[in-house]
DNA sequence: TTACATCTTGTTATATTATAACAATCTAAA
DNA sequence: TTTAGATTGTTATAATATAACAAGATGTAA
């Protein structure tokens, strides 16, 4: 497990400390004070960190959010709730459903060891207003 | 079940008869020669078309594909395998799969009715090449 | 230590994806 | 026929993401 550089530690820092996804140009915001100026300087760092697992792309919302998983080993194969007024963002770590997606296959007989899962619905605080 | 405006059969039936998901500029493109002239007017055809389930949006590609579920009860529950190499999607109809997301409660206890999953992998095509 | 490859950064410009705002027109039900 | 809702047309703009090029940092292996 590589160090992150200048740029991807000061980006994982602020995704790792948020409390929702952050949006790419949001971060940028976020980051101008620290030197990073330009768009693909966010993106850069933003792609090495989902490659390595740090963090996840929510891709229904084009953001990102650390992984917490802590030990992800697959940082390939994730699974989220999002909920649909709030926008609140919980990776799932379910045994049972990681278990069951990584052995399922297709009508070919195909299995795929890489997926993306977002669950859409109320949180509970959401569910009860 | 309600009949398609105008805007909304002509790119329903573009992407219907197309082989792999298009993206919204793709489309476009496609239809301009029949008088749907703005990126407008096709969003909000694909907006509608999203809503009643006649399409999906591949979110991981910014692309839409028709439902081939022909009875997709639930549009709002989809699943895909994307090749990553040719990029072929694919809708997958389970019924054991839908049933266990279906059913599946995180650890609140919390079901989702709506979901979207994409597996990534090697179609089997690109898998012996 | 040098030479090499690789990764990382900086910068400007541009491409791609999507929505805001406003007005007109069509459609179906009361 | 009126009226509410859906649909269309149009221009402008916002939001998301990548291309292309140059320079600097880093780590290996001779
Ligand atoms: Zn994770
Ligand atoms: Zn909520
Ligand atoms: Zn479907
Ligand atoms: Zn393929």
């Amino acid at each position: 497990m590589q160090n992150l550089s200048k740029n991807q530690q000061i980006i994982f820092d602020l995704i790792d400390k948020s409390p929702e996804p952050l949006k790419a140009y949001t971060i940028l915001y976020n980051v101008q004070k620290k030197g990073i100026k330009a768009p693909l300087q966010v993106y850069r760092a933003l792609d090495k960190l989902v490659e390595i697992g740090k963090i996840h792309k929510i891709e229904s919302r084009n953001a990102f959010i650390a992984c917490h998983n802590s030990s992800c080993q697959v940082a390939k194969a994730t699974a989220f709730s999002i909920c649909e007024i709030c926008e609140k963002v919980t990776e799932i770590s379910s045994d049972s459903l990681s278990k069951y997606l990584a052995n399922f296959k297709d009508k070919d007989g195909m299995k795929y060891i890489k997926y993306n899962l977002e669950f859409f619905g109320l949180c509970k605080k959401c569910k009860v207003k």
